[in-house]
DNA sequence: GTCCAAGCGGACGATCGCGTCCACTTAAGA
DNA sequence: TCTTAAGTGGACGCGATCGTCCGCTTGGAC
């Protein structure tokens, strides 16, 4: 109890209120994968078994929260970059950065929106790290290069192209993990310049039927509201 | 006059019926096409110059617009698919069907989600229409991939992967016909047995930061859920 | 010119999500 | 234990969209 004060008084934040917090962040990526990142902020709250105002005060806007949510998911994207630059062979180091994320939008429902709607946010110290981040990739990517492994045309902005792509095909059919590790070995594979082709992923289980079916569902993608 | 009367009788449809649906189909893809297929009905009815009433009458549900909006479109497609199984290269058939079909998803905003969200309908009519359209495909992949060069592992529901892929692309940057053309030169390439290398269209014009200036406005993929 | 049913438009009630405000509760220091 | 300010919850007002209802208009047959 000393200490839970003593801790508290650090942030100068109430105990319970770190509290709800913590739960408002758990009930947030519940709903957010279930529903999309449009969910009522309502819904959030009741899940979270708080009022409305205490989910406003801590994140005042549905952007804050959906960040919030996702930050340890952006964390582990970070990470994954720092990993490939480390790589001994920059080619291995490419290829797992690209497989890391796909496979964090694949598995973490919502987190592709929400890796989308998360940039704008144009505040100083998230700028610089995206700056930081889109250096180091283009560092990679020049050394993929060199190795001779990756394609001497491709751009940097590849990688964007991908990952909105990837994110439009697993926000369309949450289910199918298939369908997105068949996409990314695709890509990957027209990426190399050794490419000689090589065993893909099985095709995901799709007749354009059931595919529309799967869409039916919540997620579908309209712009969303837009 | 006499005419117009005799070509109203054929259908039993008043002539200013006609007209005004005509309307409505012109200003629904002029919305959509600004707003996403989720504008507001009132939007179009205003845009139109007619009053809601009369859109509902029309198309009583939102769905039902959406494909009569497009419907010109989703004729293409099926044009395309006919004339690809007619090439005399299956190959290039298979490519032209991809291009074509990725090509009116990057023109006619809106058409991607209205392309998704159009199969739905399982109506009888359209369901034949479309299994015959899968059956068209699955024969053109036979043929192509018989020719040699389309690799044997590729399965007539990776064209659904593509579609997706792409729509989930142009939708978040609906401008940039660039990065659209760049994933299908990629995806196509991947698609060929003999994969060495070939010029690439220009990279699209994207850093991370003006992707994400991008996906700020109106049509940001948001599942709409989702 | 007359008639009438098909067609029209817009007002309206219902629903939903947002974000604020304020009276009540409680953590935690003294 | 007492105090108090930080924290809480839910009611509330607002604005947007939906889809229907009903009284008026008009095409087109005679």
């Amino acid at each position: 109890m000393a200490e839970s004060s003593r801790i508290t008084a650090r942030d100068g934040v109430r105990a319970d209120a770190r509290r709800n917090r913590e739960r408002v962040l758990v009930a947030a990526r519940a709903v957010f994968a279930e529903q999309g990142i449009d969910a009522p902020m309502a819904t959030v709250a009741r899940r979270a078994g708080v009022g409305v105002a205490t989910l406003y005060r801590h994140f005042p806007t549905r952007d804050a929260l959906v960040r919030g949510a996702f930050a340890q998911q952006m964390e582990t994207c970070a990470r994954a970059l720092t990993e490939a630059l480390a790589a001994p062979d920059p080619w291995q180091g490419f290829q797992h950065l690209v497989e890391t994320v796909c496979a964090l939008q694949r598995e973490e429902r919502g987190f592709p929106a929400a890796f989308v709607a998360a940039f704008p946010e144009t505040a100083s110290e998230h700028a610089r790290s995206r700056q930081r981040a889109e250096r180091d990739f283009t560092t990679l990517v020049r050394r993929a290069q060199a190795s001779g492994a990756l394609r001497a045309d491709f751009h940097p902005s590849d990688l964007a192209v991908v990952l909105l792509a990837h994110c439009g095909l697993v926000t369309a059919l949450p289910d199918d993990g298939a369908a997105s590790r068949r996409l990314v070995a695709y890509l990957l594979q027209s990426f190399r310049t050794d490419t000689a082709n090589k065993p893909l992923p099985p095709p995901a289980a799709l007749t354009l039927r059931s595919l529309l079916m799967a869409t039916d569902g919540p997620q579908g993608q309209r712009p969303p509201r837009g």
